[in-house]
Parts: C-alpha cells; sequence; structure tokens
DNA sequence: ATGGATACATACTTTAGGGTAAGTACTTGT
DNA sequence: ACAAGTACTTACCCTAAAGTATGTATCCAT
C-alpha cells in the first residue's frame, strides 16, 4: 500500500480539510474512481473477492484490493476469509458502510438531476437504487 | 490551468466512472481540498473573491481561482465583474450550486455519526448547517 | 508435472492535482 | 515616485493516486 511522505503541505492540507470539513471526510472514505462502484456493488450483499472482479471488468486487481483493503481500515467493509484451498474471501458492509446508502443516493439523486439539463449520461433514473444495479453496472 | 492529456487509461476510466456513476460524478464537481469549502462559504450567499481570500487563509490564489473557474465552468457558480478599477468581482451560487445543499448536508451528516465514533473532529453538530460557518471555518 | 482456480503482493512508471513564487494591469492615495 | 488594493496569470516543481506487469502460495484434477 502505497507509502505516503509524511510531511508535506499537500498533506497538511489534506488533514486540515479533512478533520474541519465533514465534506472532504466523506471524500477520503468513498473518494477515487474505484471505491463508490465498489461500496455500490456491495450494497446488495456481501460478494467474493472474485465476484467483484467479475461484475467490475475494468478494474486491475491492485486496484481492487487497495480499495479494498482501504476501506477494511476505514472500518467500512469486512473481510471474512475461510482457510480453505483455493481461499474463499468475502467482503461485506459495516453499519458504516451500509449508512452510506443515503449519502450515495442523495448524490446520486442531485447527478441525474443535473442530468435532465446536460443530457449526456447513460443512467437516467433512480428508480431502482440500490436494488438492481443498473447505475453504476459496466464501469 | 492544467493541461490534461487527452488519452491515458487513467482519463478513460475517469470518464467512464463519470458517466456511468452519479457518485463519481458528483465528486467531480466538488472533490479535491478546497472546492467544499469555498461552495460551503458561498452557501451564504455572494462573496467577493477578496472576502473568499479572507474567509479561506489557508488556500493559495492559484487554486482559488482555478476552483472558481472550475465551478463556473460546471455550472455552480456565476462571475460577475464589475468594470471598475480597483476590480469588482463578485462569486454567486447558481441554481444547481444550491441544490448542492441537501447533498453536502447529507455528506456531513453521516461524517458526524461516524465522528461519535472515532472522535477526533473538530466539527461537532449540524445545528447550523449552513448558516453559520462554524463547520467549514478556520481551515 | 502441469495447469487452473483463488486471493493476493510487489516493483516500476505515468499522470493529474496541488503547491511555490513571481509578475501583470489599472487606478487612487501620499 | 511609489506603495497599496484588486483580481488575476504564468512558469516551474513535487507528490500521491492510478496503471502495467509480473510473481507467489496452496491444493486439486488431469
Amino acid at each position: 500500500m502505497t507509502q505516503i511522505k509524511e510531511s508535506s503541505t499537500i498533506q497538511e492540507n489534506k488533514i486540515t480539510a479533512f478533520n474541519e470539513c465533514p465534506v472532504t471526510y466523506v471524500m477520503e472514505k468513498i473518494g477515487g474512481y474505484w471505491k463508490p462502484i465498489i461500496l455500490y456493488h456491495l450494497l446488495t450483499g456481501s460478494k467474493r473477492y472474485s465476484e467483484l472482479k467479475k461484475t467490475i471488468p475494468a478494474i486491475t486487481e491492485k486496484m481492487l484490493i487497495q480499495h479494498l483493503k482501504q476501506l477494511e481500515a476505514d472500518d467500512l467493509v469486512i473481510r471474512e476469509s475461510r482457510p480453505v484451498v483455493p481461499p474463499h474471501v468475502t467482503y461485506t458492509l459495516t453499519k458504516a458502510g451500509m449508512a452510506l446508502k443515503p449519502v450515495m443516493y442523495t448524490m446520486a439523486k442531485w447527478a441525474i438531476e443535473q442530468a435532465d439539463t446536460n443530457a449526456k449520461f447513460t443512467y437516467k433514473s433512480l428508480d431502482d437504487f440500490p436494488e438492481s444495479p443498473t447505475m453504476l453496472e459496466e464501469v
């Protein structure tokens, strides 16, 4: 997991923003190109590592575990492994992770409202958030 | 405004995520260390460039206009300048910008709920979001 | 003994975002 | 003549996030 230089202005500003701005705090937790997508797929229930890989074809394995580790460290997902061969590992949302549902929903709602204006999106409705994976599928 | 290479995997993935994932779409618009803070301060009303500078002391002028330009390009703020000397420029949230209020509120709410668990935040309540600037002040 | 399945790990490179520092234009006040 | 105020602009550098490529361990089936 990529090392971070422990004293740069950029780090300091980040930490300050993180501590003072709740919005930044959330974005730290769920930011990046892949985290929302991973979280979205976990909203519908526990998934194995390989299942996540299959449902998110474009992600590399490095990015996948890297983000899973971060999500675990942030107490948003729980990793459970069965000591069998071949390995069997499942990832499940914690309470805090589940609590992101309304957050993501509100964000999605705004995005789709804006989409009416811009008309350049492939997703169009919030009808089935997050029961069916229409919105974030196939990324 | 920093040039972007127009064909890298990272750009492609970003654009895909941006088009398919509404959450990523939102984060593109309000992400970065400074954008939420700028937006927050604009939620309480129009501000001049210099006022923003004063209320967000840690931001550099480069970052400030850079983000203001981006927010303007994204139709979240409107720039109005009076042709006087010294210049008089104000920034105001658009409708879309204003519509971010519940989005930011929901995010903040989650952050503060988590804060109860972690107890390491300088902000503690949502009581006065966004009427008083207690939450994002002094960053 | 070789390949497949599973869940990673690790070294290296590229890119975009952020930061530093300095300069510009135009006018008023001293 | 020079500084101060306002709203920027520009050139250059550094860092962290993201991507590429390859390797590892274990067991089972063929």
